[in-house]
DNA sequence: CGGTATCCGACCTGATACTG
DNA sequence: CAGTATCAGGTCGGATACCG
């Protein structure tokens, strides 16, 4: 962060939006949250989680190996066995996913009853 | 939040789903930061992020509006204005999102060594 | 078991044009 | 200025089938 100019926050923002993006991604939040608890399995994840293809469940634990946060080990038996773990980058992130959680666990409740009021005053004027 | 039996992490992490693929939105995420600053007008909001839709911006300034993190006053001048503010809900979000914003701008660098270096493995694969 | 390849529909997004 | 409506392209995600 070389910035000499304070930059305002919506800039920092657009650098970060690769990051950012990962969030948005259900099951990556979902997979790193599953493999803080432990190492797990290809079809244990998948189980574990359910309600996910076994595409995207390989495309997406790819695409955090691809960035370091999940390690894949391969054990040459038969059948096969692959593990995937957290890594310490993987581990680090789950702390600030975590906050978002909580965020989001205090404020669901009030999110949805915003959600209701204004559809309900929508509807009102439609009819 | 009645749970009686210990819910592992993924569980919890679904039903926050919906909060959650707020955040993946780089627009919301964008314009909540943005709005941190202070209240702003649409052009005004537009032309600080740049890049985004005047569809886009009006589709998720709703969106942000009807869960309640953004307030949006109309002053009946000629020509209209309309001014949005966040509300106490969304300065709430901003708390979380800087954090993770101060976590990708930590790790951004590593992550993108670790994705270098591996499409380079992969490549190298290839030929 | 742990994947990859292909197809296909749904959705996201932007460009453009029009309205109050 | 602050939107809404319509269309078109691209991407996402799932289902399926197949491979090592």
């Amino acid at each position: 962060m070389e910035l000499t100019t304070p930059e305002p926050i919506h800039v920092e923002c657009k650098r970060f939006s690769s990051v950012l993006s990962l969030i948005g991604d259900k099951w990556t939040v979902m997979i790193v949250l599953t493999l803080t608890e432990r190492p797990r399995r290809f079809n244990d994840i998948k189980r574990t989680i359910g309600g996910i293809s076994q595409q995207m469940l390989a495309r997406t634990l790819r695409a955090l190996e691809r960035d370091g946060m999940v390690a894949r080990t391969v054990h040459p038996t038969v059948p096969p066995q692959v593990e995937y773990a957290l890594t310490a980058l993987g581990r680090s992130l789950a702390d600030p996913i975590r906050e978002l959680g909580f965020w989001a666990g205090t404020n669901i409740a009030e999110i949805e009853s915003n959600r209701l009021a204004f559809d309900e005053a929508r509807d009102s004027l439609a009819a």
